[in-house]
DNA sequence: CGGTCAATGTCACCTATTCTAACATCTATC
DNA sequence: GATAGATGTTAGAATAGGTGACATTGACCG
């Protein structure tokens, strides 16, 4: 009997629910994995299996990037690196920088003013 | 944007997670759907696809089972027939048949005494 | 005992889904 | 215009899932 508690950590999607459920492509799912943004667990034949974490992860991502943000920089807000020298500073710097730089957001459709989190 | 909040009734599930979460096989999942006892949709390739209240109920089918019923007690069960003739009556009578009748249970490991609900 | 039925196992064959890897495209930035 | 980031597309191979048929097991019953 297994435990059915866990279904938001359980890794029980495989990529073709998760594409319905987020409307991404596959292709920007194991792109969005190779640059280390998510982590799919395995079958025993190698599909990707995810859980409803996951979704919520990938979610974000798609937000993140349609606010203009780059994979780097959504990498360095969800894996912020305390300890490391000027690793702070430089994560508030790239958010400023991506504040001050509402090129990319002003040929987009929606101009927003803020993101709702100020460094 | 697809709609998550009605995760309990999405099909996102395909088989082979639902052999992990209910520790049934193929070979029986399929056969309680040609019971009529499951209905999970398909997929535009054929493939089921299963949501967690179809979980549920292929749990209660396999502890249903592990009492002694059959197949077709719990198809009544689940769906009881009112207005038919003599359906509730001979519902209550087949309980009443498997309370008594104890030789499937006693050769069973788990000698119990009662089902939770008495007709 | 031999037959029957419900439930499940197993196998063969076919289709769908997913995988990786490579190359192409598009856009913003320098 | 060259570059880099993000995504599209395609080919070829592997895994996962579908159906249908036949076999097996265990109760039950005359």
């Amino acid at each position: 009997m297994p435990d059915i508690g866990d279904l938001r950590t359980r890794c029980v999607l495989p990529i073709g629910t998760v594409i319905q459920l987020t409307d991404l492509t596959a292709r920007q799912i194991r792109y969005y994995e190779a640059q280390d943004l998510v982590h799919p667990e395995r079958t025993a034949g190698n599909h990707r299996m995810y859980s409803l974490n996951h979704i919520d992860t990938l979610l974000e991502i798609k937000s993140q990037l349609a606010d203009g943000f780059t994979l780097a920089d959504i990498k360095q807000l969800m894996h912020p690196r305390h300890r490391e020298p000027n690793s702070d500073e430089e994560v508030r710097q790239m958010l400023r920088d991506e504040m001050m730089n509402q090129s990319r957001l002003n040929q987009a459709n929606n101009v927003r003013q803020g993101f709702g989190f100020r460094p």
